[in-house]
DNA sequence: ATGGCAATGTTTCATTGA
């Protein structure tokens, strides 16, 4: 079973490129982040004549999450957001798939160190985090995929004394980063051997990506099961590549049967 | 190849992202 997730920024903007990397990369299940779409308008039919059904909880211009996956498999159990968590911004999204607990979250940017959106943002992760923890209780199966908005570490980042304290880096987001883990969840991408210097996100200014000048924010966990059928994680760099990308690159998981 | 922000709506600038 292949697994990716990948933030969109704008699923409107990014529909046909899409499409394309999923014909070239047949995952099984997809999350997205970032569609930027209400529910009304999500693409279903799209998604339906690639061979994917999907689930969806968006929004007008902002955030928004869904989740693919190949018509054969059994979906169920759609949740929309963090049980016991009043949000309006539409973040969360989970199913079972074929079996496997898939958790999707667009987790909060958090401008800077001190802004009412960071407290939010650290808000946000420990709901999530209690949240979690409940629901590995109940799916041993359990895997969280999203824009977690966190370099968990330096190697993470290209440039740590540049980034030291800042958004995506600051030990509280570190700290909410290691909360998740602490629940029982794997870094997939840090159970093999990586290349260093490996990212998922590049601003779009500044040359960031002919310069590899970008972060690690986007990640699949997964639970002790799953992890251990686990073959590979990577992070498709070529994705971020040629005409009108996103700009962050999907991160895809390989699990045995 | 991989190129000096992008997407959206409030629209010709402001807001947000990371």
């Amino acid at each position: 079973m292949k697994i990716a997730t990948w933030n969109v920024n704008s699923l409107n903007m990014r529909l046909e490129r899409l499409l394309e990397w999923l014909r070239a990369n047949q995952p099984d299940v997809a999350c997205l982040q970032e569609t930027k779409l209400e529910d009304a308008k999500f693409p279903a039919a799209a998604f339906g004549e690639a061979g994917y059904q999907v689930v969806f909880n968006g929004q007008k211009s902002y955030n928004g999450v869904a989740i693919l996956a190949r018509n054969k498999l059994a979906l169920t159990d759609v949740r929309h957001g963090i049980a016991g968590y009043d949000d309006e911004q539409k973040r969360a999204i989970a199913a079972t798939v074929d079996g496997t607990r898939i958790v999707c979250l667009y987790v909060p940017n958090g401008q800077a160190p001190g802004t009412d959106k960071y407290a939010y943002k650290l808000d946000w992760c420990r709901a999530t985090a209690a949240h979690l923890r409940e629901a590995l209780a109940s799916h041993p199966q359990l895997v969280v995929a999203g824009d977690f908005n966190v370099a968990p570490d330096d190697r993470d980042v290209h440039d740590p004394q540049l980034w030291a304290g800042q958004i995506h880096c600051s030990e509280p987001e570190r700290e909410a980063f290691r909360a998740f883990l602490a629940v029982g969840l794997a870094d997939s991408f840090r159970l093999f051997d990586q290349p260093p210097n490996t990212f998922s996100w590049w601003d779009y200014r500044m040359l960031a990506f002919p310069k590899n000048r970008g972060l690690r924010i986007d990640h699949i966990l997964l639970s002790p099961t799953v992890a251990s059928r686990c073959v590979s994680c990577r992070i498709d760099r070529n994705a971020r590549k040629g005409q009108k990308p996103s700009d962050h690159a999907p991160v895809v998981v390989e699990l045995a049967e």
